[in-house]
DNA sequence: ATAAGGTCTCCAGTCACTGGAAGGTCAAGC
DNA sequence: GCTTGACCTTCCAGTGACTGGAGACCTTAT
């Protein structure tokens, strides 16, 4: 199976794809040719890092979850405390998100948006200790 | 103003302030030996770049507030429009966060956590098509 | 034979810093 | 005057996870 196919039925780039080559994420074959030849392992592969990367986690932690995928003899522990660190962590960040919406939010309604230069939305950038 | 003041002062570490700098954001005096000084007004700047930042402005809409902010002639709808620009990128943020949480909170509560390798989260990674 | 399209490698750029090396400057104490 | 230590300077490299592009090779179809 050449890149394309892959990048088709995976969903990935294909310049994705050889960068996860790249950083050993996975070892295809090579054809005569020199073209990479793709096994149903590293589709599957492949497939397993997309998802893991569209609910957020980072490339190492995709490594560890492939690795946890790859070990028989995993503690299903193991995968649940990466999974609630990771949960964690996007929790910190739609709470430092909320944060700035409530604060921008708030900017943005009193500010007339018309034609003349009085703004609050610079003025609390101008002067604001803190936007608490 | 040496710049250890200037990053007590704005709270921004010395090495941001030399990259905003580097950047054309600021652009502050230098003494006879070489070390910049800061004006009351490059303070200020810092200032006002910082908290823009602590919102999530980019670098380019720093700026662009920043010129605004010294452009007496300014409208607020530019500004307002500016601001809401980036409200709605923190929005979709906090969607695909929230979209993220939800999938990943269901997994996390469906996983036991022992010592077994029977596992929904490495299941769901491996064979979900989708996680509608 | 040629043209189009797929594949290869390698290099550079993204964003907003951050770390570190190597060296100049300054103020205080001896 | 000399040293020590804290400060300051520049420049280079690295971060995460790709992405774009150049230049060259391979394959398939006409």
């Amino acid at each position: 199976m050449n890149i394309s196919d892959v990048a088709r039925s995976t969903g990935l780039p294909v310049k994705t794809i050889r960068y996860y080559e790249d950083i050993g994420l996975i070892a295809p074959a090579r054809s005569d040719n020199g073209y990479r030849d793709f096994s149903d392992s590293d589709l599957h592969k492949l497939a397993f890092i997309g998802r893991a990367r569209s609910l957020g986690f980072g490339i190492e932690a995709c490594r560890d979850l492939l690795r946890l995928y790859n070990d028989q003899t995993r503690a299903s522990a193991d995968v649940k405390r990466l999974a609630q660190a990771h949960l964690d962590e996007i929790d910190r960040k739609i709470a430092e998100l909320g944060q700035m919406r409530d604060t921008l939010s708030h900017l943005i309604d009193a500010c007339a948006g018309n034609d003349r230069p009085d703004c609050p939305i610079l003025a609390d950038l101008a002067a604001a200790p803190d936007h608490a």
